[in-house]
DNA sequence: CATGAATGAGGATTCATTCAT
DNA sequence: GATGAATGAATCCTCATTCAT
């Protein structure tokens, strides 16, 4: 009967806020920037946002679950362990690489102490796939015997290491994609 | 920039901050809490540091010089060149994991638009020596071809990784300061 | 003023104001605090009442109104003076005894200024009699010849001090009601 | 070392906060239209009450001390019962009718549930007296033996009442303060 | 008429920095 | 140089009220 919470506004502010963050730094960009560039008034952030905190939590997680849904799009159940890595890795460098302003984010927010466990752990699910391929390759002895927790740590590590060097790619001709994952594999690989 | 009187002073401010920072985050850190901590008058700090802005910088540039001599500290310049790869890796490795707290805010630190180029470049000089040891590993055809940069940033980005996991060691009873090595090592020689 | 539908949603507006402002204080509740607890929209509240500061008036209002009904209720018209005086205490302290939430609020509003004057003549009406009763036990040389309204206030004022003290009267066995009729009576009488 | 606190600023503020309040009402007025009546920078209100809380406590008590003293100021050992308690209330009474604002800042906050337990039992030192003489009063059988709070209350509850009308005095040439007095004293003695 | 999202002025408080002592 | 009071802009959030649905 009234005016129905609008998913439009929502995403407005997800993304001003984005935009935003990775601008002037999660802690400098006070909510009204947010608003403002979100077009709407102060006050309106906080019916859909009950604090900043919350808006920073629901970004992060906003962010996990693309990243993960990213990652497993398309993902070839059927193919062999490095491919099906490669698809990993590729999907991730790519969507890095063309989302500086998510990663960015994502970083401050990894690191802020206003991040609950609850958010850290969304978006995991997905993650199965890659588990369990982990586990497998352990098994069948085509990657070390190492925590698969560390394992996927080294995985991102790197992929993230690769991301920021992605855009020198043209510059200098490296095509730090593959030579990225060509450390990773032959590092886990025995 | 001459000197206030006291270097104690000025130590006791960088500690204070640095537990500070730790505790509470950079930005959620008041000047006042870090004089407080530090047992000085509010307005002492802002005669050792002139602003805010100008300790984060000063205690990021202190850090990675600290570590950077920490890693340089005996290096093994006759050593064959995996000796001294396995000694840069287990000196980073090893003042990671006993500094938690500088790992934290140097990781906090890194992500702000306050740190500047200059400190971002600080404490690079004693790299030198790393630097030369991988154009010639490369020369020598014993790694890969990849820019050195690029290189350095897979070394640390995988060493922080491997400090973080380094706390489950004893839980766990892996060796991840040896496996992590292990990765980087596979995965850079040819 | 068309008389909004429902009188049920108006009496639920009044009463969970009055319990929210009892408990809260009237300027610690929000408007939307009362539509919650009256199981109604925030905007309802506005279409039975312009303003909050109406609804204060209005509350304020309704309780006099209360007040006064309730020691005029019975008034025994024919009785002596002093019977007619016992009625009016014992009714005026009795409400009050049994509804502290109104008291309280009552007393709130007494001292705020968003009470108009208007308001602070309501109910007055029913007083007739208890004016007529103080005149004439003037005339007849049974109290002391004192204005009218400032009899009414020590009354009132002597009342609430006792309200106050009646939670207490099974505690300490004190019948805090008939000692302050008593010191009003003497005070009044020659 | 360093520049003191200054009495006169917090004199100041308490002052204005006190005329504000009295004008605006304790709730309508905001921190900043303290400091600025009190010529203060907004901030340095925090400097001297942590909060508008603490302000008002601060100033409750204050007030109840104030009057505390005054009304025991002079007070006449020696003297007779009735005389003693003459004296209370013409100093009671009179304080009141010289400082509107302060009582009616005093009846404001003593409404409010900001006023701690602590505050509220401020200024009672000086009342010992008073007790003492209510106590001997009734173990003489001058008074009647009600409990010496609630002769407490009745005093202050008549003294106020008086206090508003005092400045009916001229106009309507009656003598409220010794009409309230004589209603209480008549109203408790035997 | 009911609903509750939208509004934006306002409010208490914080904090980096300055400056009187 | 050291101190900590003073400053006031900036911040997050609240809330009475309006208005689209």
């Amino acid at each position: 009967m009234a005016r129905p919470r609008s998913e439009d506004k929502r995403n407005a502010i997800i993304n001003a806020a984005l935009a935003e963050f990775a601008a002037r730094g999660v802690w400098s960009t006070p909510t009204s920037a947010i608003s403002k560039a979100a077009g709407v008034a102060e006050g309106t952030l906080f019916t859909y946002f009950a604090s900043k905190e919350i808006l920073m939590n629901e970004i992060y997680r906003e962010l996990k679950i693309e990243l993960a849904e990213t990652i497993m799009a398309d993902f070839p159940h059927t193919a062999d362990p490095r491919s099906k890595f490669v698809h990993l890795w590729n999907k991730y460098v790519l969507w890095g690489a063309q989302s500086p302003v998510k990663m960015k984010v994502m970083g401050q927010l990894r690191l802020s102490d206003q991040i609950t466990e609850e958010s850290r752990a969304a978006g995991s699910a997905p993650f199965a796939a890659l588990i369990e391929l982990m586990q497998n390759s352990i098994k069948d002895k085509l990657i070390r015997d190492y925590p698969v927790d560390f394992i996927g740590a080294m995985f991102s590590g790197l992929a993230e290491t690769t991301i920021v060097y992605m855009e020198s790619s043209e510059k200098d001709g490296t095509n730090y994609c593959a030579a990225g994952f060509e450390t990773l594999w032959r590092g886990l690989t025995l």
